[in-house]
DNA sequence: GCACAATGAACCATAATATGGAATCTTTGT
DNA sequence: ACAAAGATTCCATATTATGGTTCATTGTGC
């Protein structure tokens, strides 16, 4: 039973989801076995979603998003529509574990923070949008760099803290135990007591679009690191499938 | 009157369009203004349009384009929207004039031809998209040169015809006149016989993204250059306004 | 601080729309 | 030539969407 007079609307809407959303574009019939309509009422509102521009139809009778969202897609800046997507990710990390929670992409050669949720402690981290952080001893940076998406350097890192790797072997070595893992850890090395881990968010392509990761004092985070390593992994991957990234099915041929 | 059985989706449809197209956020006032409903339907299908995520509300009232445009956004190559959206003004230009009809972009320092609408005629022009065409020489090209999408050669250029612009100092001072015109043209610089006019497409930002241009044989196309200039001109501007462009207007402070 | 206007949501009697089974049409396969 | 499948159209009627009215909240002017 829809809301007070709204079950057309409710109907359509329902239709037009599982076409812009669909990995197929699907066809009459997929769209009415899967939403359970008569075939005459799905018929009525995708012609009414056609006419519309919401809907469009290819020459063999499957649906795809229609002018109307490529109108839209042509007018907005991809990566706002990427920071809205990802909203809810960074809140659900942020309910889950009350950290500073942050996304991270790469640009040209640096790391760029394009979101943030704070923490809600009072013992918390600063707020990173503005902050210019070296990508070798941020756990964002880590995952971008094992990610090839910036380039690794080869001369000597800048020691921030004792614990900051500065050999540039030393730390491709450690990047091939980010990429074994899924996931990053920054302990001590951007400032001593300040720990991070983040993970890899993988777009429909295949490959890595951007980072995901929480960061906090090392009290917090030091003793809950396998625990916090798989959760920022999980969320990574929903925020993942969220993008139309399909992981590799285990027994594929 | 709508279509039979749709009126509820038809008007759901316009308040959607209306906030997926604004210059501006639209509030509730200015969508119950311009669709002339009254504010209890207004507002009860608004409200189901925000539960099925097709718009979002801000904290100040005013709506916009909801999460599912931005899922949208995030699994699409943006180009495809874009040469979607541009396919109607090729068309028109196709069925106004009968030419070859071509959509271009600047790719690092090249020109890339990414539609085509073939001629009507028998005597038309080859498929350019599999075609790698010096820039200089093409109307499209010029058109990238003067918006500073590709940088303009400071040495000698390859000489195609004897009528293709060789001298860099000359092809500059030619690129200022396609700036003050509006317009490139191309009279038998990359092939004796084939002429060719192509106008700049303006995104929203202002800037230059694409050519859009036609070609044909002299016979066919000399005699008509100023009709063809105007016409190429306005059909790219009105493709400008597609992708959210707003002219400078007159007379504006 | 108060009166009033503006905004937007909720209510509900009822007008009129959306429904969906059946019929029909078109295309494809045998 | 005929059957099957897919999709659209028709139309009696069940049910929904409508919109005037009311209400709650917020903003503004005095």
């Amino acid at each position: 039973m829809s809301a007070n007079g709204t079950q057309a609307i409710d109907r359509a809407a329902e239709l037009l989801s599982l076409v812009v959303l669909a990995d197929e574009p699907p066809d009459f019939g997929h769209l009415v076995s899967d939403t359970g309509l008569p075939k005459s009422t799905a018929s009525r509102l995708l012609q009414a979603l056609e006419r519309h521009r919401l809907v469009r139809r290819d020459g063999e009778g499957a649906y795809g998003a229609g002018p109307l969202f490529a109108a839209y897609a042509s007018r907005h800046d991809p990566i706002d529509d990427f920071i809205a997507l990802a909203q809810p990710t960074l809140e659900r990390i942020s309910a889950a574990t009350g950290e500073t929670v942050n996304l991270a992409v790469a640009r040209g050669q640096d790391v760029t923070q394009v979101a943030q949720v704070d923490s809600t402690y009072l013992l918390g981290t600063t707020n990173w949008l503005d902050v210019d952080v070296p990508a070798h001893c941020s756990a964002l940076g880590k995952v971008l760099y094992a990610a090839g998406l910036i380039p690794v350097p080869n001369r000597t890192l800048e020691a921030r803290t004792p614990h900051t790797i500065t050999d540039p072997r030393k730390f491709r070595r450690h990047l091939d135990t980010v990429r074994a893992k899924g996931f990053a850890q920054a302990l001590g090395e951007l400032e001593i007591g300040l720990d991070a881990v983040a993970a890899p968010v993988i777009g429909r392509s295949g490959d890595v679009v951007a980072a995901v990761g929480l960061s906090g004092p090392s009290g917090r985070i030091k003793n809950k690191l396998p625990q916090l390593g798989s959760l920022i992994k999980e969320h990574a991957q929903a925020l993942s499938s969220v993008l139309g990234h399909q992981p590799r099915k285990e027994g594929a041929a």
